[in-house]
DNA sequence: GTGGTCTAGACCACA
DNA sequence: GTGGTCTAGACCACA
């Protein structure tokens, strides 16, 4: 499936599995009406304690993007598409805001910066290889 | 002083000083033989538990960074300066290698996400504005 | 178990700890993949505090001794064997030194030192007293 | 003159002093009724806060080894050199005792532990060299 | 004044 | 149940 969780990232599992879910919705690999994994499957297929799973589908559900069909499950709400692609930008703004403030406040400057976001996203993306290391950052005169 | 403490961003508060610390030494604020702000001092200052600061100084110790010069405080240790340069590089890389891969996981494309950089840091370096807008991450038509 | 604290000799607790379970792990009592007590019930055990459990286990952790199984304990990392065998002879090793310097500086000389080591070992070890005390350092009649 | 201090080896500091000056007396480098040498003398030497200096020579007086003589400073008691012999035995039986207990708690054999000691010896006090790593302790007649 | 150690006890994430 | 973090406050060695 679509999750990936990381354990030293410094966010709380549970965080990260709603934020996933929110992602997928938000790429539609998640469409309205569809059910989410039962706790069980998700449980076992990441390995990961159901009760870990249940506190971030609550919370999925607490923030409007998920309800219970009774006697099926947890499908995406109507609506939550919008939300999850808002979400997403501000959920990834957010964390890069925070890193890119310690970066400015440890000294690093812009360029420094951009350089570094410019070498991970080649090496996590490698096809995009090419565009991110030519020209990103200099001007061309 | 030179630090600034975020209680909800995920890392620890004794781990930002530790942090914090290691850049003010990278970026040559703290100087190798100078001493730290004493643990009650920066207690205050922060408005932080003395224990929570000692504790980044421990750890600041054991990675070899300060020293204690008993009865007088902790001092930067010699060689202090390129292992903090070289930490501060690493620390950032990792932090954003996390949110990067979030970001990509999540369905953003490497454009989307250094115009996200781009914005944050126009936002956080208002001088820095244009230099950051211009080029930096358009290919060239 | 394995644990006995001596709040008066010099070591901290928490620092006696750290070297009982490395101690424990070199001479395999503890193994690869077994979980510590946790931190509760060795509090118990030794009627210390939890904190000081907790500030032995994180050093353990930094040292690469042991790792966290989240929500299950701490276990003994592999590879943790030979850094253990490594480490307590070179802290006792470290500790012999630091006496015998002082015993020397003191005017003692070699063979009363290790008269006194003979006798020290024969009262601590009384089932080796006759081994102790005829090959390694009495002459043959 | 005769102090040498160790930072770092778990004794208090002006624990090393108190220790220090009986051991001088135990070997008659310091005689009855010799004064000592001043706090501020000795504080100059050693580099060590005259605080800590007045601290050690008041636990000495209290353990009736020196006494004041007033206008002219501290000086060895009578008594003090079957004292300080008798002490010196003592101290270092103790810390040797505390080492070998926690050496036999770790697993380490008598054999191995005592095969420490002789190199130990053998590095600190170079000329009892091969005596103290052929053939233990003991010459043979 | 300096840091180091320890106790006591709270709250959190996770199993 | 597990450990991690933090607060509050005590006492010690050393300057």
């Amino acid at each position: 499936m679509f999750f990936s969780i990381d354990t030293n990232n410094g966010v709380a599992i549970y965080e990260q599995i709603v934020r996933q879910v929110k992602f997928a919705i938000a790429e539609e690999s998640l469409r309205v009406g569809q059910l989410l994994p039962s706790v069980r499957a998700l449980s076992v297929e990441l390995a990961i304690n159901p009760n870990t799973i249940a506190r971030a589908y609550q919370q999925l559900q607490s923030d409007g993007v998920i309800e219970l069909l009774r006697g099926r499950g947890l499908a995406v709400c109507t609506g939550a598409l919008e939300a999850c692609r808002s979400d997403r930008r501000t959920i990834i703004a957010d964390r890069l805001r925070s890193v890119l403030k310690e970066a400015l406040h440890g000294g690093l400057d812009a360029y420094e910066i951009q350089s570094i976001v410019r070498n991970q996203l080649a090496e996590l993306v490698p096809t995009i290889n090419t565009v991110a290391s030519n020209s990103p950052t200099q001007p061309i005169s």
